[in-house]
DNA sequence: TGAAAACAATTCATCTGATAAATCAGATAA
DNA sequence: TTATCTGATTTATCAGATGAATTGTTTTCA
């Protein structure tokens, strides 16, 4: 394997059996091993596969019951926003809507947040986002990672919103970050646009103008989207 | 509280502690309580309180890490769209905000869900919606739970966009909803508008036009919303 | 005196083994 | 056939021991 920083034989399982079942290979409705055939299997007690089910459980893929085992909860109740989860989902064979589908939804909650943000009109949270523009101004000349800053450009979008609940959607967008800027940059070269197009948010925002960075945001993701919907067309994945 | 079946002792450290760092007893950075502390607390054995505390990691909320103990993690970490974390922080101290937050996170990606759905165009799920509506209707004379079937149709339009990412936002209205019909209603008796545009809402997806649908949705969100403020406004919360 | 390295103590991680509780399947009786 | 009872299997919980990692202190050397 790749050079895992060890981590505990309670992660391993629980990154294994997660990657499996986001994978597709226990389908919703079927029965996971049962707690002596995860020992087994993995060599390990039954505190560590114990637990190991229970962080499995805790977002949303498993319900265990006394004698009936661990069985794999309907897709409505998975927690698709969870880090881990989204990170077996990517490691797992990769759909070719991927991407699409995670740009879909960026498009709904971020117009918004960039309009709340533009509201809200707190100095210091626009501070961090004026900040993570120029280390995307930066990257775009050479110096630091584009997929970095350009995530930490939106996780600041969201944390300027002054609302809880738009914060767990920032591993959404570093994962579709993670796709969508190598795709694009791979088939467009530099992503061009995109300094502009951020660069407009931001003045949005600066300017409290909740309308003008609705749409700023709007017609930048519509862009990638139609980029990468063409990219996709182009790589011919089927 | 009400009728519980006789949750695990697992489950409860896990709710009760859940709710107290949601509850702000615990704020980020602190160190939780230890292993050895939560056993004798609860009385429990290590198994128990291990197992309570992988959980509450699983969900973003604390990070242990051998002899540092478990420490808070900070609130962008956290999971607020979980639906346990969700109920936690329903059941503390309830901010007056909480309501207001939820329906802007809604106008967000609601209005993309419905215009999603109506884009899909899928029979069988749109007959879900339809159906959910009907339940709406009869709950609004009495038969059923208004609450419940207004869920249900949101729900229903979620499952209708084709996109999993949604999916897990439906904790998020439930939780919305629980708060917002009963605050509502009580000020401004039935929700005589909510069904007609509910409707609209039905009428532009079945007609498979994603714009409509948008307009639709935003109208009846932005009208809820109007309402909470108006309500909170009036109820006089600090 | 200052800094780096070795050490000890504490706490989490893991394993082992045992008991309690819950559920399913088969047997039994109406 | 239906309902109830019983036994076996599996998860839930407990208890105790050992291993591993980190923190803080102590020791050693420049």
């Amino acid at each position: 394997m790749a050079g895992n920083q060890t981590s505990s034989v309670t992660d391993e399982i629980t990154n294994i059996l997660g990657r499996e079942i986001l994978g597709g290979l226990f389908p919703p409705g079927a029965t996971l091993l049962g707690e002596e055939e995860i020992c087994a299997r993995f060599g390990a007690s039954r505190s560590a596969a114990r637990e190991a089910v229970k962080i499995l459980s805790a977002k949303g893929l498993l319900l265990t019951r006394p004698r009936r085992g661990s069985r794999i909860r309907p897709l409505k109740d998975w927690n698709f926003l969870d880090p881990s989860v989204l990170g077996w989902l990517r490691a797992s064979a990769t759909p070719r809507h991927f991407i699409i589908e995670l740009l879909e939804v960026r498009l709904g909650f971020e117009c918004e947040a960039a309009a709340l943000a533009a509201s809200r009109n707190k100095a210091d949270e626009i501070a961090a986002i004026r900040e993570a523009f120029e280390a995307m101004r930066a990257a775009s000349s050479g110096q630091g990672d584009p997929v970095l800053s350009d995530a930490a450009f939106h996780e600041a979008v969201l944390a300027a919103t002054g609302n809880r609940f738009f914060l767990p959607l920032s591993a959404l967008i570093h994962t579709a970050l993670q796709y969508s800027v190598p795709t694009t940059n791979a088939l467009f070269g530099h992503p061009v646009g995109d300094l502009d197009a951020h660069g407009k948010v931001l003045r949005a925002i600066e300017a409290g103008d909740a309308a003008r960075a609705r749409k700023a945001m709007h017609d930048m993701l519509s862009e990638v989207l139609a980029r990468v919907r063409t990219a996709v067309e182009l790589t011919g994945v089927t």
